[in-house]
DNA sequence: GAATAAAACGAACGGTCGTGCTATTAAATG
DNA sequence: CATTTAATAGCACGACCGTTCGTTTTATTC
């Protein structure tokens, strides 16, 4: 999920490359005013899809007006990429840097795992009152060319590498590949009982998959 | 190019594919246009997802006019709802329909998986060239309040539903709901590995993880 | 074939979209 | 401070959006 943020001009400094995002009382106000952009944008992006990112609502929640929001970008596309750039930070944040505190695997996995579903279900917790702005993402624009689905699917692939790596160091004798997928299902399906069909027990059912999945995965060389 | 429906002269029939959905030759034309805009706005939706659904676009691939084409529609909103009941439609025929003729219960559940599995990698199986209009409109709408997140919801939760009923009776010990929520995120998670990473392998991971999951499914009172 | 109803069209509307420009204001620098 | 540079605003553009309306073409019915 590291991605250097370039398209500066000078030797500016707004980095986000070991998930720290360097951002002082130092940083020029463009900067600032640019990470402010992208959060707002984030949490539109999260109501209501990365195609819905339009500049004039956007600029007017920021109490700014359109050219000068424009300025900040070089595309209404380069916007939307750096969108789902900032979100994966934010989602690193969030779900994934805690769990390294736990040192026994299997936990390790089982916590993740939990954070996941917190951050599908909870509004807010990663930008907009709506859902995770990359998963929305994937699907909108899984079959429409061009950098924005290019991005979505790097972050997807990241995703799938690290749920991978998690399964193989705590489940050693599963297949790595189709438990992750499993893994990974759970999660999106997870995401529709919650926002779309508001089902209370969705989190219940789910986690009894989930433990299901831990204690009888898809094997190795099945 | 290849799915749009020459306009029809008086006496013809309008039909799908394997000849079930018949529009007979008593129709008036405005109910086979109709169908006819349906079909080839369901292609569109498929391909750029259902918020993509213009009238303009539209309208040229069809050949008539944007207004002509309005004209069988009271609005835009209500258009794009009955692109997601047509598609419903097919989805049943081409998925659901055909798993009657296996009557061993277990058996018929892994066939659904499979043409599911198919409907999912298989552009134009369904409409378009792209991937499943409804599954886009789970993530693009899920949190758009409106006509089409309601019509949208509706046909997921009669999709889990009837995932549940195929698993009650085809592993009786397994839980029913835990177990449809895994399914359901199989697929949705092999969306995602075909049409948006390009995996090879991924029907391989996908069909272990199944197979792990019916010889192993989340237990009953667990 | 004439009368009537249905379907499709063309043009236009008010709106919003993304994106250039130029001017103005605020910040950074010496 | 003065000067330079970055940040923002204002405005206008062409394109496209959904929608309406009056007209014309095509189907259907007598």
């Amino acid at each position: 999920m590291g991605m250097i943020v370039k398209a500066l001009k000078k030797g500016q400094t707004l980095q986000t490359e070991d998930g720290r995002e360097i951002l002082g009382p130092d940083a020029s106000k463009g900067e600032r005013t640019r990470v402010r952009i992208l959060d707002e944008a984030a949490a539109l992006a999260s109501e209501n899809g990365i195609g819905a990112v339009t500049l004039g609502p956007l600029a007017d929640r920021l109490g700014m007006s359109k050219s000068g929001l424009f300025a900040h970008f070089k595309s209404k596309e380069s916007l939307q990429v750096e969108v789902l750039v900032r979100s994966a930070e934010r989602f690193t944040e969030v779900v994934i840097a805690p769990i390294r505190a736990e040192k026994d695997k299997p936990k390790r996995l089982a916590i993740f795992f939990r954070n996941w579903l917190d951050w599908i279900e909870h509004p807010g917790l990663g930008s907009g009152k709506g859902g995770c702005p990359i998963l929305a993402a994937h699907f909108e624009y899984d079959d429409v060319p061009g950098p924005v689905r290019d991005q979505a699917a790097k972050h997807n692939g990241e995703f799938y590498e690290f749920i991978r790596r998690l399964v193989a160091v705590a489940l050693p004798q599963a297949d790595e590949y189709a438990t992750a997928a499993a893994i990974d299902g759970l999660g999106l399906s997870h995401l529709l009982r919650v926002r779309l069909m508001g089902d209370e027990k969705a989190r219940l059912h789910t986690l009894r998959a989930f433990e299901a999945l831990q204690k009888n995965p898809p094997l190795k060389g099945a």
